[in-house]
RNA sequence: GCCCCCAUCGUCUAGUGGACUAGGACGCAGCCCUUUCAAGGCUACGACCGGGGUUCGAAUCCCCGUGGGGGCACCA
């Protein structure tokens, strides 16, 4: 079967932290891009030079690139249809802003903010829908060519059809019928000669040939608008597709600032940038993602190349989903599991550094078994692995007691626990752990007593990776120099 | 207020008129394994929003409620 290579985009705008939702979004046109052999596009939507923020643009490029999601063609990358930016395409707008003028679909219009803003509180008093009362809809031609050439300020509006119904399909809900009364004349080409989002999408999206046009489903309401202006034209309309929104944990909404400040405190964000942060990993936020909105039966651990194979925009659900961190925690650690342990410990390596611990490659590779299964995030490797890159521990003079004994018997057993190690030509586990047991068979102390004192006399925590492995990456001379601290610690107790 | 969209376990979802005793995954609970914590294995709990139709037959189609979400800018 052969399948027409479809060409995608995500048109992210630059005002803030790229977030979860531009992601999944990101990943749906990656993956229907490469399952079709066509293109993934970014463009940058920044024509509301007012909410721009510096830096934004870089994020946005980086949080891609982190995640895997290379695009084909972009501001940075060049293409055939570029430039990539809004703010370098402004003639391209004006140009097919006038065709729109010209074809008697749009009108100049020179009502103020001020105006505007009173008509619209006045229509509310009246409880009507708030929209655009129709003035400059029928001014004649030559005395709006007048004003303009005055230097009087203006937008252009699009002229929507009074009457009748606007029929659009969406790809997931079928054809969405809505009255012509209900829609507005909307400015489309700002005063700053800069266009709004329904002018810009549009005419991007057909002058970059993009075939499928994924986006949140907050873009419904405009939605007739868009094809309207499509139709205007007299282009081709792309597939459309309104994906599900995201709601917060609870369900009850979208993320709000609040709700995204309480994600951080539990560990957790909707921000690309946090997310690598707090050591999850691109293959555990891509498979989270998405299956927030794509229905798969079955098997729903993939890898991107999985997902390129399985993809199809049929199975995408248009109901809101809620977002589930904790499905985040086991695709993350899933993942985790998956890696080569060589991509792993390439992968731990900044986040020991992050700590300022001097990380031995060696050791590093080593301690790979011993802590992967453990981890959910990458960060998660200081609190088990840190230990192992410490010239020395400080274990909590009460964690050295163990459970149902006192400070003389754990000292006790502490010294048992040296001379038995000592008396070991190395530091094998294989070689260690017999006299150890037997040891704990012959004292009639318990294994969990005498395992657990050594435990945090070698690694300094309660909770660590398999005792004797770890004492045999630690090495014999610390092992036994962390027991003798452990001892003295316990004597003067 | 008006418009649009959505509706299966707590959550993400499978299901496209009979194969449904409604399947999977996360979480949760229990058990096994076990020197800690995990991982792994097994088991349990757990849903078709309500009411009307259509049909021999409805989770699946239609209508009406209800609930939830989104939108009504010279923002995207």
């Amino acid at each position: 079967m052969s399948v027409k290579p479809a060409r995608t985009r995500i048109a992210p705008s630059p005002t803030g932290h790229m977030h979860l939702g531009t992601a999944r979004v990101a990943l749906y046109d990656y993956l229907l891009a490469k399952q079709t052999g066509g293109q993934f596009v970014l463009r940058i939507e920044d024509t509301d030079i007012k909410r721009t923020v510096p830096g934004a643009e870089q994020e946005i490029m980086d949080g891609l690139r982190w995640l895997g999601l290379e695009y084909d063609e972009g501001p940075d990358v060049g293409g055939p249809y570029g430039p990539y930016r809004q703010t370098e395409r402004r003639e391209i707008y004006q140009s097919h802003a006038k065709i729109l003028v010209d074809k008697g679909h749009a009108y100049p219009c020179f009502c103020t903010p001020e105006r505007l803003d009173k008509v619209r509180q006045e229509q509310m008093k009246r409880k009507e829908n708030p929209h655009y009362d129709g003035t400059c809809r029928n001014l004649d031609p030559d005395e709006a060519a007048k004003r303009i050439a005055n230097g009087e300020p203006y937008t252009i509006r699009f002229k929507m059809p009074k009457e009748g119904v606007t029929v659009a399909h969406d790809h997931l809900r079928g054809d969405i019928t809505t009255e012509n009364k209900q829609l507005n004349d909307q400015v489309i080409l700002k005063t700053d000669g800069l266009p709004t989002y329904h002018l810009a999408a549009i005419v991007d999206d057909h002058e970059m040939r993009i075939t499928h046009v994924m986006r949140g489903s907050e873009w419904l309401g405009t939605f007739p608008l868009h094809v309207n202006i499509v139709r205007a034209f007299g282009w081709d309309e792309p597939v459309w597709i309104h994906l599900s929104v995201f709601l917060k944990p609870s369900g009850k909404g979208k993320m709000s600032k609040r709700e995204a400040a309480q994600a951080m405190k539990d560990g957790y964000s909707i921000f690309i940038k946090d997310m690598q942060d707090l050591g999850f990993i691109p293959e555990g936020v891509l498979n989270w993602s998405a299956l927030m909105g794509w229905g798969v039966a079955e098997d729903d651990v993939m890898t991107v190349a999985q997902m390129v194979d399985r993809f199809s925009i049929d199975s995408l659900t248009p109901s809101p989903a809620a977002i589930n961190f904790q499905r985040l925690d086991h695709f993350n650690a899933t993942h985790i599991r998956l890696m080569t342990t060589e991509d792993l410990a390439a992968r731990l390596k900044p986040y020991f550094t992050r700590e300022g611990l001097a990380v031995k490659d060696d050791v590093l590779i080593k301690i790979i078994p011993l802590i992967r299964e453990r981890l959910t995030t990458l960060d998660d490797c200081i609190s088990f692995g840190a230990f192992f890159f410490k010239d020395d521990v400080s274990p909590a003079p009460e964690d050295l007691i163990a459970k149902g004994l006192d400070a003389k018997q754990s000292a006790e057993i502490a010294r048992r626990a040296y001379e038995i190690l000592a008396a070991q030509s190395d530091i094998s586990h294989e070689r260690c752990e017999p006299p150890l047991r037997a040891y704990v068979e012959e004292s009639g102390f318990n294994a969990g007593q005498v395992f657990g004192i050594l435990r945090v006399a070698t690694t300094g925590q309660k909770v660590s990776p398999p005792l004797f492995e770890s004492m045999e990456v630690i090495g014999r001379d610390v092992s036994l120099r962390r027991v003798q601290k452990a001892i003295e610690i316990l004597e003067t107790m």
